[in-house]
DNA sequence: TTTAAGATCGACTAATCAGTCTGTAATTAG
DNA sequence: CTAATTACAGACTGATTAGTCGATCTTAAA
């Protein structure tokens, strides 16, 4: 899966052959297909890895006793530092979420997802956040992020400045608070 | 171009092959290659083909001696209700702008862009919007624009309800003003 | 009317690639 | 020690597909 994400960062999904992921990773291609009955399923698969570690990262960030907005903002810290640490990560779920492998159930279905939307229900409930639902601020929390990563990618001087990144997530608290 | 947009919608670039397009078009395969030398000629094509429509529908939409924050609202509308109208653009631009095609500078090189950015440019001026760079403004908007009509796709009972609409507007401005 | 340039066709090909198949090693269980 | 299960290899194939090529048709200019 490693090699693969290397892979399809630089060639996308399609520009990449199982052969040549197979070869990279100095095994063979039918023990590619021995575990990965298909193309499709390594895919996926690639997906809930990449989350269930960010996942992992996440929560070992947030501490507790944080208030809400702490919890909120160490979890989407922790997104954009996982993702600016781990390009190939960050491109592999962008391609993910742009095609047709992607569908908001399999998304919801994962505890990241499940845990940041209990979030904002809390905050809802505390009247902090505009009424909107909460699927729809977690994905505008998530697409701050992602532009936050891009940008980081593009100014990469800006990757250690910690104050514009604090910056960004104001930006995207101020979004969604009421 | 539009026969292909409704084929790359529906299953990917790589999943359309350029016969099927043709096919679909009525015409043959000989033409397609006649007018676009490589499919990455036709899909870049397209691609300044989907922002040329935008744009033009865009200004028809703007009228002199609005505000800045009434421009900034009817451009980001007319962008939303576009993509809503017409959603294979939408679900090719997501594609393109994930896929290796893309780059910042074709990006940029698009009038669209340039006079988002401008409208960015005299906020910054008149000290309305955060002190942040006017391409990443721009990027913070349209990636609302992104959320607004994705959510509006899997809610379809929402695409009628304007204050819902004016409300997202909301949220993307309050991230981007001081 | 002639001629040239562009438009259109569709059969063809060379390459690519996902997934199969057959056989062999390694590991585990009884 | 034996049997069975699992790990692994790599050659092979059938299908697919981007792009080519030569022929024919249409249009417009001279």
């Amino acid at each position: 899966m490693a090699t693969a994400r290397k892979l399809f960062a630089q060639n996308g999904f399609y520009g990449t052959p199982t052969a040549k992921i197979a070869k990279d990773a100095g095994v063979s291609n039918g023990i590619l297909f021995h575990y990965f009955p298909t193309k499709d399923h390594l895919i996926k698969a690639m997906y809930f890895d990449v989350k269930d570690r960010i996942f992992d990262y996440s929560l070992s960030q947030v501490y507790k006793g944080a208030t809400l907005k702490e919890s909120i903002y160490t979890l989407w810290l922790a997104a954009v530092e996982w993702y600016v640490e781990n390009p190939e990560d960050f491109n592999f779920m962008l391609q993910f979420e742009s095609s047709p492998y992607y569908s908001v159930e399999t998304e919801v279905s994962h505890r990241h997802t499940q845990l940041t939307i209990e979030l904002m229900e809390k905050g809802l409930e505390q009247g902090v956040f505009k009424n909107i639902q909460p699927f729809l601020l977690f994905q505008i929390m998530m697409k701050m992020v992602e532009t936050t990563v891009q940008y980081l990618q593009l100014n990469s001087e800006l990757q250690e400045d910690f104050a514009f990144r604090n910056g960004l997530f104001e930006v995207a608290w101020d979004a969604v608070k009421k």
